[in-house]
DNA sequence: CGATAGGGCTTGCACGCGCAAGCCCTATCA
DNA sequence: TGATAGGGCTTGCGCGTGCAAGCCCTATCG
């Protein structure tokens, strides 16, 4: 009867077969320059099998100066279907590669010491810009692998995910006959990364189809912003706005009925992201999907590069964003 | 000069100072049984942060043979607000004793090795219960504590956010006059537990109240499902729906929208966890909100306990749950 | 004055694994 | 027949830490 609740090591397995520890873990890691014999590998691989070996990580990690975990980190958004969708592909490409994927939430107020600090993941890789600080924080605990590299490579990560669609929205909108549109973007200074670049690439595709320039207001519904905001649109003839995100779409659909206008009669909306709400509400809003499984992929293969100390790539790819008309653009 | 990218290790400190190891690690850890003097002690640390030691948690791991790291599976839902704000407080309780919470998105078609085989956490905590295989594969991985202990036990944290807020909801209906209520559901599996655990409560509150039997639907947008509820609640003289979350509240409120009816004049509804855009809507939905910080200490609490092998609480604690009445039950 | 009790250290092993270096034995070749 | 070349292993060190056991020296006691 083998001792309970202490866990398979490859010794156990080593010893029960005569073998060597080494030749066992040869056989587990299939090391390059050495020759073991077919039934050799077969044998080992049956027994530990058999008595449920499993590679002890902490051991291998201490062992190989490598952890094998990648630290994703993440902004405290509501970003979450799009966001969360798409690292279901990146763990499971990582996963492939033998990493392991560990996400971490940044809070603005959080005490605790910060993931990076207590995981030794060998890449640290973040949606967002990485403030000073905390780069030296993680250099401090050894992280030499840090993603984004630089402060102006913030744009590499971010800004796939913002100038593919908020073009498309101005598009739909042009396409659909609007002329005077607004942009409706959050007051919110945690998103300001992503937003201000939002803001720029709508109006630069509002530039390009020659239309005046977008009348751009941070709204929100607490301060009175959005109300105003709809208001004055509507007296100076804008038909349509593009909003931020989804949530600022709702906000600006919910200020224009409680105005008295009708959606998308008086006033066209479409949002971003396209949340599981955009399809629930009345009228439903339009959004633009993100090719979340293609994002969760340069993601990984971004880390993966790292990891393995290959060069990076340099231009992130281009990112499939595909307007969903629904009824709050509908003509 | 030193070496680069070499981390300092606690030999470092002692070289440095002219100690032993083992009396710079007394020192670290304040091990019990060790008199070491002042003078002593505080040379070392002082080294220490000049050198700007850190502790390898790898390698502490391993000697430990505990990692002091707590993994906290949560479902595949849109990750109510609530549900990471009690994140922030749990982990910084946890921090605060040493351990480091990791958590993890459980997916439904995730091919991805789960993280508890891959962190060697001392403790895995699920908000939702845990399946037999998932727990097999964490024994297998030599984890042995996994909270809930048992199947029956599911309700111990479920329960905590249901039971609670459901009540306040039929409540808050009756209180405004409302006699025929009934209760929306959702259609989707993944939330199977909370909703049945909601349902079960929104019943009995009703029934203490003395109130006819909830009309229970689930519903869904797509399928037309909450548009056929909405008329038959209607036709049935219902006049005030409880949903089981701030989504379905919203696909409701647009269904009566939709049919024509106003909210809360024909219908009033009411949702639950009070979601940021619960606020943002026309008409703003009432909702319940949940004591988050309460949730998240109840959750590292329980799993202090079981880290530190004590015995567990037996029962979870009152959590505060409050009504925010907002239009779309306004009388 | 010798015995004893600690205080203040150090030595050394263990944790589970990766991997360099080497050892033995057989097959092949000159 | 002796030299040589591997194939198929093993021995042993190192990763950075925790901690048991022990060592030396001084202060105290009888």
């Amino acid at each position: 009867m083998t001792q309970r609740n202490r866990r398979v090591t490859a010794t156990d397995v080593a010893r029960s077969l005569g073998l060597s520890r080494a030749t066992v873990g040869y056989v587990f890691n299939n090391t390059p320059g050495q020759s073991i014999p077919a039934a050799t590998r077969e044998r080992v691989l049956a027994e530990a099998a058999r008595l449920g070996y499993r590679p002890h990580r902490t051991a291998q990690a201490l062992a190989r100066g490598r952890s094998m975990i990648i630290l994703l980190v993440l902004p405290d958004w509501p970003m979450e279907h799009s966001l969360r969708q798409n690292l279901e592909t990146a763990s499971q490409i990582l996963d492939e590669a033998g990493y392991a994927l560990v996400t971490y939430t940044r809070h603005e107020r959080g005490h605790a010491r910060p993931l990076w600090e207590l995981l030794n993941p060998d890449v640290v890789i973040s949606w967002t810009p990485i403030t000073a600080a905390e780069r030296s924080s993680m250099q401090a605990s050894g992280i030499t692998k840090i993603l984004p590299q630089v402060q102006q490579e913030r744009s590499a990560l971010a800004s796939a995910t913002l100038t593919a669609g908020t073009r498309l929205q101005i598009t739909h909108l042009h396409e659909l006959g609007h002329r005077r549109l607004a942009f409706a973007t959050s007051t919110n200074e945690r998103f300001s990364l992503l937003s201000e670049g939002r803001v720029e690439a709508a109006r630069q595709a509002a530039d390009r189809l020659g239309l005046d320039p977008l009348d751009v207001r941070p709204v929100d519904h607490l301060d009175g912003s959005v109300a105003r905001a709809v208001r004055e649109w509507h007296a100076n003839g804008v038909t349509a706005v593009a909003a931020f995100n989804d949530d600022i779409a709702a906000m600006t659909v919910a200020a224009a009925q409680r105005a008295g206008l009708s959606v998308p009669g008086d006033l066209a909306v479409i949002g971003h992201d396209d949340t599981p709400m955009a399809s629930m509400l009345y009228p439903s809003l339009s959004s633009v999907s993100i090719d979340s499984v293609g994002l969760g992929r340069y993601l990984a293969n971004l880390a993966l590069h790292a990891a393995e100390d290959r060069p990076l790539p340099e231009t992130p790819p281009d990112l499939h964003a595909t307007i969903v008309a629904r009824e709050s653009t509908r003509r």
